[in-house]
DNA sequence: CATGTACTTAGCTCATCGGTTAAATAACCT
DNA sequence: AGGTTATTTAACCGATGAGCTAAGTACATG
């Protein structure tokens, strides 16, 4: 049975030889050859790295002749960071600065608009989810 | 042998029970047997999963009576996310944004200050490492 | 077509992992 | 001391994971 989508990704990054190879391919994309030169390890050893970080979404492939050349694929990344998020204020100052601002401009808001029906917000529930800057 | 602190971090992570556990914990500290009540699953598979967790750095235990109290602990939180930080140009457009911006500001910064020796910035090192908001 | 290059698949070994039950430890409460 | 509650340790089992070698596939080129 295959694990959920989330659990496979972790899983593919719990292995520093796969770290490697994604650090290696964040400089851009190459071919299994060029991924496999650095490490003291069978080809086929590589092969199968590659595979689990293919299936954990971490990577594509291409077809180009005989090479597969690989790239970084972003959505599993973007999957971990958000769940990341969910325990950021743990770490994060700015964060937590963040957060007691947005929550001070809730309260601004409240004052002035007149409490109506579902005026209530979760403010946890809402600095925990899919948050980016800007 | 012990793995390198981040594949253990990962390796705790990729277990959705765990991933449970550290979810609850994030509403607060709690003892073993309220973390276990969710799960079917014995009572000594909870403690293993907990003792995963903290090897990994994700939790620390306290002692209270007969209970072992698990609370959320930031540092492998935020190792994990400074790991990812290096992969965020793949997925996070502000993140982009932000880069273009700084950049520019070099270039600018640049042109007034005539060239020195060591004048020149590893803008891709700098940007993949040891970034906050603010 | 034959040979070389770039991989992948198959089949094996060994260690680790997630779960189990049974027993041990630790601290509290008569 | 004896019992109850909370949690861990020990010993085991089946499944999975990372590595290997040997063989297979796909494409390019002489």
């Amino acid at each position: 049975m295959p694990l959920d989508p989330l659990s496979s990704t972790f899983a593919a990054l719990a292995d520093p030889t796969r770290r490697a190879i994604l650090a290696r391919l964040a400089l851009g994309e190459t071919s299994v050859m060029e991924l496999a030169k650095p490490f003291d390890m069978s080809l086929p050893a590589i092969s199968k790295h590659l595979k689990v970080l293919e299936h954990a979404g971490l990577i594509s492939r291409g077809r180009e002749a005989q090479w597969r050349p690989c790239r970084i694929a972003p959505a599993s990344f973007k999957q971990v960071d958000g769940w990341l998020g969910n325990f950021r204020r743990f770490w994060d100052e700015s964060f937590n600065r963040l957060d007691g601002l947005l929550e001070e401009m809730k309260v601004e808001e409240a004052a002035k608009a007149p409490p109506r029906s579902q005026r209530k917000v979760r403010v946890t529930k809402e600095k925990q989810r899919g948050r980016t800057r800007g």
